[in-house]
DNA sequence: ATTAATTTTTAGACAAGTCTAAAAATTTTA
DNA sequence: TAAAATTTTTAGACTTGTCTAAAAATTAAT
């Protein structure tokens, strides 16, 4: 088995290599909340027992079977923030830091049924898709409301920001998951945009509308 | 916050204290599987935190801050275990490992939640008693059936050794947690005893009998 | 009541994971 | 394309938790 930290630094490079195809050390770094030289001995490590690509100065990619630990994490992560949410009624915005800590729970047993007992759900609460035993899940495409025009729209499908203030935000403009929006106006100035969701209309900074994402 | 080795030496104390007042490091030691002179690194690091009493050569007690983590932890124990065998059909013998790694997790809010889920259980799938999120559980007497005599009984409530093992061969017998059973005779060589368990008889140990305990 | 056996503690070492400071490599810029 | 800026790695140190071997304290035995 591998430890935690191992866990997290794989599961890190897993989630960064989604918008880099080679991670860079300063990445990785940044988003454990660590020093440079801290990565550095644990991609060595890392690369030891083959869980990664490493060559000094090049930055890393995951092997196979780096990216078979990482995605399983995932899958557990997202199991148990389903749970949370569907069985014990928290809140989208509330279960990440208990998934972290969840999604480390070693029984492969345990999730299979974790999964079963709640008839398999494609999706966790935040719209990311739960892979499955063997690691398979649709990498479906979403986009950033960011790049629609006037009159365009679709279906609430993910967010790119995971961060509670930010869902708390959406929640509290009604901009959830599974939530028809269209946009009635794009503000030139600043790239702010009128939505349309349901019966109200919000208006959403830039920001916010590069990190609310809709199916293709 | 404690680190997960600490939570581990805590719950250990605890349960040895409740067959010695006074825990001993040889005891601590063989209970983690550890050496003696680590657990003496830990109990003065514990003994810092004012988490136990402790005094060189004397063995240790803990604190009531100490106690409170340690029932806490086993409140989380026992819930996570009965999580296991009611909502995911895990069996009595097989929860004990994953819920070894469950008892950690931090969150009080989800173990309230959880609880609250399963609607307050009392017991856990071995008969032990669940903690309210006060720490309050009634510690109420069992006794083994290694004690009862030719025409006593009672109903089967809890087991001293919870080793797979041991709960497998329970299960086989039909000696699980709620069945009356009552003594039809003692053979005197061996101490071994003749049980009437509902409809079957069944003939256990001394060792068994010493292990399996019924309510007074 | 000494000696012997056992238990417990100390001393020193090691692995994992992290850090700071400095050196080396890479990338950017002028 | 050479100097400057940035990124990455190395070197050495620190913490946590563990270990072995040896010393000290306690308990048991003659």
């Amino acid at each position: 088995m591998n430890t935690l930290a191992e866990e997290n630094y794989l599961k890190a490079i897993y989630h960064l290599s989604l918008n880099d195809l080679n991670v860079s050390t300063n990445q990785i770094a940044a988003a454990l909340n660590t020093k440079a030289a801290s990565v550095t001995d644990m991609l060595k490590k890392l690369a030891d027992k083959e869980l990664i690509n490493y060559e000094k100065y090049q930055g890393v990619t995951l092997s196979a079977s780096g990216e078979k630990i990482a995605v399983h994490i995932i899958r557990k992560h997202r199991l148990w923030e389903y749970f949370l949410v569907e069985k014990l009624n928290f809140k989208w915005d509330e279960v990440h830091e208990m998934a972290e800590e969840m999604e480390h729970i070693s029984s492969v047993e345990l999730i299979d049924r974790l999964d079963k007992f709640m008839d398999y759900p494609k999706h966790d609460p935040h719209g990311d898709p739960i892979p499955d035993r063997d690691g398979n899940f649709k990498k479906y495409e979403l986009k950033p409301i960011s790049g629609l025009s006037v009159n365009e729209g679709g279906v609430i499908s993910g967010v790119r920001d995971h961060s509670s203030s930010f869902l708390q935000y959406l929640e509290k403009q009604q901009l959830t998951i599974g939530k028809k929006i269209t946009v009635t106006d794009v503000i030139e100035y600043d790239n702010s945009m009128i939505l349309q969701v349901e019966n109200a209309t919000t208006h959403i900074s830039r920001e916010v509308a590069k990190n609310l994402l809709i199916a293709i």
